[in-house]
DNA sequence: AACTGTGGCTTGCTTG
DNA sequence: CAAGCAAGCCACAGTT
């Protein structure tokens, strides 16, 4: 009970042993500093024996990371407003007086109320101290900029650059920033005239090269029975194997041969290399040899499941010193040697997966993200390896390892490439690259751009403080503040239509109408009539905002330079790629900033300012009706920042967008031009027919994921025949044809001729079942069926297929139907019918409702603009 | 007591 | 982040 109470009190590091004691040789090896080191500086952490923060450099000669520890005597600080006389006397203060170095008084910048104040900086021991604990200052006190990291601290004091270049002179020096030289290319926008200083700054360090990074993938198998799926938590089972794959040419499968199954000429059988071992302990110690080589280690899952068993199945046997190596967190594992990427956490992340890759794939799995970014995947799945030969099990492992690794090496090493330049953006470690989403990346900037202005951090409810009234009522319920305005789409068949939209809309307007949470509804007396159009919201004219200054310098530097870069002919193929990367990772934040904005969680949210930007969104659509509208042009819809324009006279076009960018200095610009595009009556729904012959199709059912397969590709038959229609005859054809795809789907549905699984209906369970208790969808009686009669348990997030039935439910997952003659194919044929007139309405083509006939009205209504 | 019709509401998915 | 769609749930009112 003594040791529970212990750890319930708080100070749980005095738990873990002593660094000094347990201090191994890899360590010491890492802090040994040869003179002249070149390093990028990718990581950053804080001792709690030695009390200091620390730094890890990628040394770019020796391929290893080289560790360089405070010289500077920095210390965990925090802020606080109040009178510091009655701060020193505060009981916690007293509490904690042994571990406070000092409390003194500074001034800070105040960005609310735009005046210089004197805080006083409380100065602790260790970060224990200011946060983090229950006993921690920041619980008794409201404290300012008490809940940053403290590396993270370390390294925005400091003016670090993650991700750039430093020269280590040894232990006792600070590392230099120094610059590579400046490639030409970006040579000649440094010395253009309307690029300022800050763009610069930008621009040198973003544009730095990145050096190829030595890394190992690592995967392992754990011998566990059938149906039992191991947990890290528990480490039961044995490992027996562990694959590795490295930058380096190193290919290696480690096995422990648990059924003693292999002989000597195993290893001579693959095309990598295959080491055996006759106890697990032996296999670990080995695996945790050959890693330690490397500075980075890449795994999939690695944070939640290799690492932690490795460990922790390490420990077990003896190998006491994995502590001191593998640190595990509550819901990460680093290595104290180097860094550890877990591509699972990388891919996972929304930014990375729908604007870095566009949403290429959608199940975060190896096999399914490699299958996409790739294009290839596993060998096969294998569920239980008890009856799999050793050999193939070997192949299947090492095939995990190839392609953890290569997740990290194709397309030049893209996503090495990626990884970096975010961390030169956020001035974010790696660590917490690959395991924070974008929201933090750029709290993260936006916090060092506080220091470097002197700004004390603004509390949220301090940011709160100002007001929160809006202007207008949002259109859905449940919502904070109006959006983006959908102009009311004119129904039918449109020929020609050029579709204008305004560049990057929402941060062009947080830049240039100086948008930020301190300059709407400043403090200053002569900015309030600044107003934002038809409301009482003003906007600062004296000072720069501080998320309007970022947003800004970033997106000029994405679309002045790297845009520019990533499209130039002139460089080879490397360097477009590289910039291709910076500008891709440019969109990722910028794209991302208004969000995180309007959203409460955001600790720089300010509710008027997220309003301002939709309103000045609203206004500038709007005006650009009107002004298309005054020179004659007709607009056919638009949503948010986009005016569909038909068949227009180009003339009238030029003079709408630079009428519009004189008016509003917001950049119209001509998106793309359909040959043809077919609007109903909904908004957010149409297809259309590019110039190309490309096709379009936006928010139809017949796209949605959750669509049956079999519906799906009656849907997109339909399309692809529409798509080659170019005259009055083949539309006569195509008609007939749709007729009988539809009659021959119709059939199948009636015959039961349609295997289960292309009847299925993929729905996301976004809850756990028990928490959905104001209706019960499909989904969720499905799977509580699955979890009364299988007792298998969702995890909210998981996709649970479902299938109409007759019964009282109406509905039963995919893996309880019995029979076909359970599916309801009534309901079937409805949602075909209902999902194919989204796109038949439109066209005057009607299904007739008992014979599955169609009839077409008016056809010369669909060629009247040919 | 069992059915039908309606509208408000919840849920999931997409668009920008 | 909000707007907007489809589908289904569910309470309620009004039949049958």
């Amino acid at each position: 009970m003594a040791s529970l109470d212990k750890w319930l009190s708080g100070d749980r590091r005095r738990e873990v042993p002593r660094m000094e004691e347990v201090k191994s040789d890899s360590i010491k090896k890492f802090t040994e500093i040869k003179e002249g080191t070149i390093g990028i500086l990718l990581g950053s952490d804080y001792n709690p024996e030695s009390r200091k923060a620390f730094l890890k450099f990628y040394d770019v000669k020796n391929h290893r990371i080289v560790i360089w520890y405070d010289t500077t005597n920095h210390h965990p600080y925090a802020y606080y407003k109040g009178d510091i006389k009655e701060l020193e006397n505060n009981p916690a203060i007293l509490r904690k007086r042994d571990k406070i170095i000092d409390i003194i008084e500074e001034e800070k910048i105040d960005p609310l109320n735009d005046e210089k104040i004197k805080v006083a900086k409380i100065i602790a021991k260790d970060p224990l101290v200011i946060g983090g604990s229950r006993e921690s200052l920041r619980e008794y006190i409201t404290l300012w900029e008490a809940d940053i990291k403290y590396y993270a601290n370390y390294i925005f004091d400091l003016d670090f650059e993650v991700g750039g270049y430093y020269i280590l002179e040894g232990v006792d020096k600070i590392p230099k920033r120094i610059h590579l030289e400046v490639p030409p290319e970006v040579k000649k926008f440094l010395d253009s005239p309307n690029i300022d200083e800050n763009m610069k700054d930008w621009l040198i360090r973003l544009s730095e090269y990145v050096p190829p990074l030595k890394r190992i993938s690592l995967d392992i198998e754990v011998y566990n029975p059938r149906g039992i799926v191991p947990q890290a938590e528990n480490p039961e089972f044995p490992i027996f194997m562990i694959s590795l794959y490295a930058s380096d040419g190193l290919k290696k499968v480690l096995v422990y041969d648990i059924r003693s199954e292999l002989d000597e000429s195993t290893a001579s059988k693959f095309e990598f290399d295959v080491e055996v071992f006759n106890n697990e302990r032996d296999l670990i110690k080995r695996a945790i040899e050959i890693i330690e080589e490397y500075p980075i280690i890449i795994t999939f899952n690695g944070d939640n499941f290799d690492l932690p068993y490795i460990r922790r199945r390490g420990e077990k046997l003896g190998l006491i010193d994995l502590k001191d190596k593998i640190r595990l967190g509550r819901n990460d594992a680093r290595v104290t040697w180097g860094i550890h990427i877990d591509l699972y956490k990388f891919f996972k992340n929304v930014s990375i997966k729908n604007y870095a890759f566009g949403g290429a794939y959608d199940v975060i799995s190896l096999d399914s993200i490699a299958q996409s970014l790739l294009g290839k995947g596993k060998t096969e799945k294998i569920e239980y390896f008890g009856e799999i030969p050793m050999e193939e099990i070997i192949r299947y492992s090492f095939r995990d390892a190839e392609l953890t690794y290569e997740l990290t090496s194709f397309n030049r090493d893209l996503v090495m490439r990626l990884i970096i330049i975010i961390g030169r953006i956020a001035n974010m470690v790696i660590d917490d690259v690959c395991r924070l989403s974008v929201s933090n990346w750029i709290k993260n900037r936006l916090i060092h751009l506080h220091r470097k202005k002197n700004y004390l951090i603004p509390r949220p409810e301090e940011i709160k403080g100002k007001g929160e009234k809006r202007h207008f009522q949002p259109i859905t319920k449940g919502k904070k503040y109006v959006g983006a305005l959908v102009i009311e789409p004119k129904p039918g068949i449109h020929f020609n239509v050029h579709v204008v939209d305004f560049a990057s809309l929402y941060p062009s307007i947080m830049k240039e109408y100086n948008i930020s949470y301190e300059t709407v509804n400043c403090v200053h007396e002569e900015c309030r009539d600044n107003l934002v159009p038809d409301t009482t919201t003003w906007i600062c004219k004296k000072k720069r905002g501080i998320i309007s200054e970022f947003v800004g310098v970033i997106r000029d530097i994405r679309v002045d330079v790297f845009k520019k870069l990533s499209k130039d002919k002139t460089l080879d193929e490397d360097k477009r790629e590289f910039y291709n990367v910076i500008q891709g990772a440019l969109k990722v934040f910028i794209n991302a900033i208004y969000g995180v904005t309007g959203s409460d969680a955001f600790p720089f949210y300010y509710l008027p300012a997220a309003e301002a930007v939709t309103l000045y969104g609203r206004y500038a659509i709007n005006r650009a009706v009107e002004k298309a509208l005054e020179l004659g042009l007709e607009v056919i819809y638009g949503d948010t920042d986009s005016l569909f324009i038909k068949n227009p006279d180009p003339n009238k076009i030029n003079e709408l967008i630079s009428g519009i960018e004189k008016e509003l200095h917001l950049k119209l610009e001509v998106d793309k031009i359909y040959r043809y595009v077919a609007l109903s009556t909904r908004k957010k729904n149409y297809f259309g027919v590019l110039k190309d012959g490309s096709i379009d199709i936006k928010g139809l059912v017949g796209k949605k994921s959750s669509t049956p397969p079999f519906i799906k590709n009656v849907f997109y038959e339909i399309i692809h025949i529409l798509k080659n229609v170019n005259s009055e005859e083949e539309f006569k054809k195509a008609v007939d044809n749709i007729r009988d795809i539809i009659k021959d789907a119709e059939e199948k549905l009636i015959k039961k001729a349609v295997p289960p699984e292309e009847l299925a209906i993929s729905v996301t369970l976004s809850k756990p079942v028990d928490k959905y208790t104001k209706t019960t969808p499909q989904h969720v009686k499905a799977a509580r069926k699955l979890e009364s009669k299988l007792g298998i348990r969702l995890q909210p997030g998981s996709v649970i297929r479902i299938i109409k039935t007759n019964d009282r439910d109406g509905v039963t997952p995919l893996e309880l139907l019995k029979s076909v003659n359970e599916i309801n194919s009534e309901k079937y044929i409805e949602l075909l019918r209902s999902t194919l007139e989204q796109i038949l309405d439109v066209l005057n083509i009607h299904v007739d409702k008992i014979k599955s006939e169609l009839e077409v009205k008016r056809l010369d209504e669909f060629f009247k603009f040919k």
